[in-house]
DNA sequence: TAAAGCGGAATGAACGTTCATTCCGGTGGG
DNA sequence: CCCACCGGAATGAACGTTCATTCCGCTTTA
């Protein structure tokens, strides 16, 4: 399903988004999707072959968005602290200002619709083909000198991102107030966890 | 429900906790536990006033028994370092030979049914009340001297127990074999995260 | 230019399935 | 014999999916 140009599959997969995100996948029925998007149910069977394919596009589409995300401002020159302590503002500012997209992808990853995602992703180029991880294993793998621990890349990966994840999850329970200061102490102490 | 000591009670609970950890909430019917459990659809009816209500006895139970192996082997007397590894030790040891309880507690969390638990532990016994998190809060605040950074509790908490969370599932979703050594690495390593 | 015709997109009532919950006939211990 | 408990068929609500029908914009024709 590649009509992203076309206005209502973007509406359909727009409104399942928002109720997906709040509601869960199996609280959410087809028939509220199509009322919330504007269109007919059968409708949605016109672009999607079934909810599923409709899940499956949705990730598709946030997964590329937040790539993009994490790209921006990272500078391959700079020392790598400085692109990490960036990647982990790009993620955490990114999350916190799409709620409703985090939300989701963390119901995503947490069923069996993402699991085997994210075996494929993991194990199939090598280890390390996550879209989302790419930039961050580039800039802490490509790096001349020794500057991160010897661990293994999911642990490094879990040392870095696993907290990010963690407080965003509670900034938006309303646990605490994630500001720019608090995310610059967060990531400095994640690359004290994983520099050498 | 505290008819634990019930012995359909807990073929019950034990059932369903097997099936919703591997199938999900919503992929688990009754009829399936009561199968299962080896007793009537009917009689799960007799101990629970309705599904939600079994899943919410189950995570009682299981969050008791995590607190209690969370506390083992942690001495007060010993350096904040050594106690905060134990724990770190005590809880991927848990989770990881208990994988079913895990998993269960993961999509726990990450539904409706434990969204308002969670908000409700943090916020109402001034924000520290979690039963899993009280252990590892008396280790790392009642302290004499300074040794961990100063910042909100929640960020403390997200850089101790985020990684783990994120090792454990990588572990039981095969994309490393988490041993003793690399265990005493990730604790380590958070550890250097959270010190000043 | 206006009217008629055409084709694919859109619709939502209807269908079959699945599930949580109920209910009642059976059963075993006292 | 009685009663408290149990089991699983029965029930009805809710869901995903289908498909006969409608709708609409464009093309063709007079």
């Amino acid at each position: 399903m590649d009509k992203l140009q076309n206005d209502k599959c973007c509406a359909i997969m727009t409104a399942a988004l928002d109720l997906v995100a709040v509601q869960g996948f199996h609280a959410t029925p087809i028939s509220q999707i199509a009322k919330q998007a504007g269109v007919g149910v059968g409708s949605i069977y016109r672009y999607f072959a079934d909810k599923d394919e409709l899940i499956h596009a949705i990730h598709e589409r946030l997964d590329g968005r937040l790539f993009q995300a994490l790209s921006v401002g990272i500078d391959a020159s700079q020392p790598a602290h400085d692109q990490f302590v960036q990647l982990l503002i790009n993620l955490s500012g990114h999350l916190i200002n799409n709620p409703l997209e985090f939300k989701f992808l963390e119901q995503y990853f947490n069923s069996p619709y993402g699991i085997e995602k994210m075996r494929e992703k993991f194990l199939e180029e090598g280890g390390s083909s996550c879209e989302t991880e790419k930039p961050f294993l580039n800039i802490l793998f490509n790096s001349k000198g020794k500057i991160i621990k010897t661990l293994p890349k999911p642990m490094i990966h879990a040392l870095a991102f696993g907290p990010v994840i963690f407080m965003v999850r509670d900034h938006l329970a309303g646990l605490i107030e994630l500001d720019a200061p608090l995310i610059q102490q967060l990531a400095e102490s994640c690359w004290d966890a994983i520099k050498i």
